[in-house]
DNA sequence: CTGAAAGCGCTTACAG
DNA sequence: CTGAAAGCGCTTACAG
């Protein structure tokens, strides 16, 4: 065993040091500010400290678990961490908890309800004080479950029931991207809608749709589809709705890989994205602005998003209301959007 | 404070249940199979896996890490977790890890060395068993220093020094790319290198212009350019290449989204890729394919490079001989690099 | 095959 | 302001 010897001094160590009992250590150096106050004179505390300092301390995180039952770590559950928009997502919570004092660790689910279970049993049995769920299914089964066996958890970047959660405002980024079509003049418009499990999809296609009705189009049910939330799911869905007779003059599609599909899509049949075909995506992800065909998306406030859901979730084990929270969506125009309908 | 209670039993309730020494039960549920053998009849230990069943016992890890001063806990780091390539390379780490009963968590150094030395530290705190590095820098000077003070490590994506590590052969990989061009007739190339302080980027621009030497073209020094990673940096790279007067009729990029970047580039140069300017990069992300225009792509094998990096750590933590591994990478051919040199 | 005991490094109620 | 003690849930050498 390649076993890295005594790396940090103990408790005991600097209490013996310093000449003091190991509790009034425990109380300077890992306690709260009153705690250390009134744990030792100044005097005492300093010393301490320049003890702790010259023997490299640190607390032994599994000692403190054991004995608070407490362990400062949260478990996260993602579909896919090589999505670009959970990866950054869970940047934001691990930027949080590191603020304050957490630990984190994420695992996949897949979208899949028996990995979901599984991940959320290992991770309670890891000991978390919660977890964050950014692979929420708009049924909520698995999370009723959950939540009626008093676990604390909050969601992220897709809502279900009445679950804490911190989100986009999808519904008003979708009405946006309406709004946008409409300036433009289409009304032939096609939708590339994601996963019918996932509330972000569902929202931004109500919101577009609600948009378009209020403007007296009926967008119908053939011109929305499925898709999954990546270039190949974006891909499948727009040959579909360009193959249809009547073929859009736009399409939301919304995520942007599937939004990169679909401009792949167009290619093939020999259509120009912002010429032939308007396309929008949403996240607005950093390589939207860099494709050759700039890409009109929604922005979403991804990493903001990480960071608010660690925070709610701090409030849940506080015992402190939380709220859901609904973050700000808004639409960068690019030049994959910028044709007015085609005069055929 | 929202508890959760008792929600897993422990050895002695076990125990008490059963009718033993918490001992017994320990060595039954928690110790190796010999162990259990030789500590309980067949009939007590079955007694006793059935009280565990019924009482949903999970062993404690902060109290089994106290004793055995063994955390099964793995510290990972990696310039950028939104990075695909890294994320990748972390599923295929904590994929190995869940089968080895291991856990890991991520964090960001965003390739700053003052991050990195925060970063370590803050995991060695948290009493990591050990640590995998994809963040590693070519000079290795930290590495060399937390070797000299035992930490057990690994790296993985990037190479520096002797340290284990596992990687692609990105030498070759920039061969592969080299051939190909060779085969094509081009001779006037430019190199998207990447940082200049990471081995992938090196080593791949080294195995590039090193096979075009053989092939009796030396390629210039100001048809070398280092960039980000990213859609950004390659774009800003390609600009530099392309203004050059004497125009290179090839480009490699070290990696994928630098290439995307470039073929932004080409486009507002009112250059097609494939067919004025070929275009090759590296890692064949998901996206390669279902681009626009396909991106031809070295192939490198990202997620199973991340599960061998973890089997690597354990056989160090077993201080078995642990020698660095460099997987195969493959060349794929899209339409992005179709083109001879043009007849100018 | 089984048990009793010690101890990992902390925290915290109790006492002074 | 400071200390002594108990105990969190395990593992493991020792003894029988």
């Amino acid at each position: 065993m390649a076993r890295t010897g005594q790396r940090h001094a103990t408790l005991r160590a600097i209490a013996q040091s310093a000449g003091v009992d190991v509790s009034t250590v425990s109380r300077v150096l890992n306690g709260s500010p009153e705690d250390a106050q009134r744990a030792a004179s100044r005097q005492t505390a300093e010393e301490i400290r320049q003890w702790a300092a010259r023997l490299n301390y640190r607390p032994n995180p599994h000692a403190a678990s054991l004995r608070t039952r407490r362990s400062n770590l949260i478990g996260v559950l993602v579909p896919r961490l090589s999505d670009l928009v959970l990866a950054t997502v869970y940047e934001g919570i691990e930027d949080a908890a590191a603020r304050h004092g957490m630990t984190t660790f994420v695992m996949n689910s897949r979208d899949q309800a028996a990995e979901q279970r599984e991940r959320t049993e290992l991770a309670l049995s890891r000991r978390v004080d919660g977890l964050i769920f950014g692979d929420a299914h708009i049924d909520g089964a698995f999370l009723d479950d959950i939540a009626g066996q008093q676990v604390p958890f909050v969601l992220v970047n897709r809502r279900a029931g009445d679950h804490p959660a911190v989100t986009c405002d999808d519904y008003e980024g979708g009405r946006l991207v309406a709004e946008h079509f409409l300036e433009l003049g289409h009304t032939r418009v096609g939708v590339i809608a994601g996963e019918p499990f996932a509330s972000t999809g569902i929202d931004r296609t109500t919101g577009f749709l609600d948009r378009y009705r209020e403007a007296g189009v009926d967008v119908p049910a053939s011109r929305v589809v499925h898709s999954h939330f990546d270039a190949a799911g974006g891909r499948a869905a727009a040959d579909r709705l360009l193959r249809s007779r009547a073929r859009p003059t736009a399409i939301f599609a919304v995520n942007d890989f599937a939004a990169i599909g679909a401009l792949g899509a167009l290619r093939d049949q020999g259509l120009r994205p912002g010429h032939d075909v308007a396309i929008a995506g949403y996240n607005d992800t950093p390589l939207a602005a860099e494709l050759p065909i700039p890409l009109t998306s929604v922005r979403s406030p991804m990493h903001e998003m990480g960071a608010r859901a660690l925070e709610l979730l701090l409030r849940v084990l506080a015992g402190e209301p939380a709220a859901s929270e609904r973050l700000t969506p808004a639409l960068v125009v690019r030049a994959s959007s910028e044709n007015a309908p085609a005069a055929t």
